[in-house]
DNA sequence: TGTTGACCAACTTTCGTTTTTGGTCATAAG
DNA sequence: CTTATGACCAAAAACGAAAGTTGGTCAACA
């Protein structure tokens, strides 16, 4: 069989299995039904992965290399959305709107149950693939935060506004600002408590995008070339 | 059997609940466990609380009765206490602190297995027995806040900073920061997200000042004649 | 009048049985 | 020969009856 095919036949069970999980969830759904609706037998799903959890695994990966494609994408066009109050914004928008990796995020779905239970899973499915470590450097290196924020303080205040905001998504829309404007708030709430006192130069700018290019990059790499272990 | 009798009895039978509650944890605690240790027959424990849910609330309600009372009378020596970035701080600090408050609002303790489960019981129980939302409202009529948020924005804010923080308590001390810094970072949070460009004069502090122990002082009395039901 | 612990219905846990399911592999198809 | 399949199996999950607990009551007692 032609590595195309094999791709294409990887990703019509990957969508087989998206469908069911979001409709009944992780628990519910079993190989012989994956199977069934990617139209191939069950011993072929496992041609592919190894696991039930490797398959579902590989789903948010998917995902996730596409959230990730469309930011870079993003990214390239507009530098200044390597800022972390700009990034951070259209990330958190890219993650609510896709219905797996909100549920792995704010970890409310029941589509998720018995799956990302596993914190082990969840760690390492969710983009802590490298990412956050690095970009925060960057921005401690090339002082786009406040001075007197050490590595350690930025990475706490970003993952307090942050998973805040992620938590309170759970809620689903008890809030009365609407999806946009809850981001637009969040943003500010990291710009406002990050920022350095002075705009960065637009060479400074640039630099740090094309940072943010290569760390957000590197990741993506790494999401794409797990994947691909189960296309050849 | 006096008033004063009674009364002490009461207390004597929270702190074995207490004391029970936070070794075993809600649901391995019996009631007879409790009266054998409050050192009084069963049906004892019934004449002050109708159920175990009850009881158990009640411990709960007292624990924050002491907490607001303490934020009450250092709100009456320091109005800048008033300050949502001063208060929110210290009421973090002082919820921390105390392993069942902490237990409710970081929602991790093992403690309230199978009681603060109950979204009804959580959402009651946590102070939102009212002086969130008047706090807020004070705030904004007080011009406290940045002059562009609405009252709902302000909320979703607070919300999403203050609930942050307890999420990342969760985790325990994996972050640098030690538990007053993390509180100092929280508190920045909120005064740079949120505070009005210029800061309050004396006399608007003092008004502020005012208003936030009428709030809090009827929240507190809320509490307390809700648990003088088990006393009388 | 105030207190108690034996009592009971309702709930939970346990444990043996049945069913389902993830994963394998001998066989069939190409 | 390579590739795909579904019958097959061990292990795990779901089920359910029986045993054990526990929240709450109340007749008896102090």
């Amino acid at each position: 069989m032609s590595e195309e095919a094999r791709r294409e036949r990887a990703e019509r069970i990957l969508d087989a299995a998206a469908e069911l999980m979001l409709r009944h969830g992780y628990k519910r759904v079993t190989m012989e039904d994956v199977a069934r609706a990617a139209g191939v037998g069950k011993g072929t799903v496992y041609l592919h992965w190894r696991t039930k959890e490797a398959l579902f695994r590989a789903l948010l990966l998917r995902e996730s290399e596409q959230m990730l494609s469309g930011l870079l994408t993003k990214l390239r066009q507009d530098s200044e959305l390597a800022l972390p109050w700009r990034l951070m914004r259209i990330l958190a928008l890219e993650v609510v709107r896709r219905p797996l990796l909100r549920a792995l995020f704010v970890a409310d779905s029941d589509a998720l149950i018995g799956f990302a239970e596993n914190e082990a899973v969840r760690r390492e499915t969710q983009l802590e693939l490298a990412p956050e470590t690095r970009y925060l450097e960057l921005l401690v290196e090339r002082r786009v935060l406040r001075g007197d924020l050490g590595f350690e303080e930025a990475a706490y205040l970003m993952s307090v506004i942050v998973r805040g905001f992620f938590l309170a998504e759970r809620t689903g829309e008890e809030f009365g600002p609407g999806l946009e404007r809850r981001a637009d708030l969040m943003a500010d709430a990291i710009r406002l408590t990050m920022a350095a006192e002075k705009a960065l130069g637009p060479d400074d700018t640039e630099a740090l995008a094309a940072g943010t290019i290569t760390v957000f990059g590197r990741t993506v790499e790494a999401v794409r070339s797990e994947l691909s272990s189960a296309y050849a």
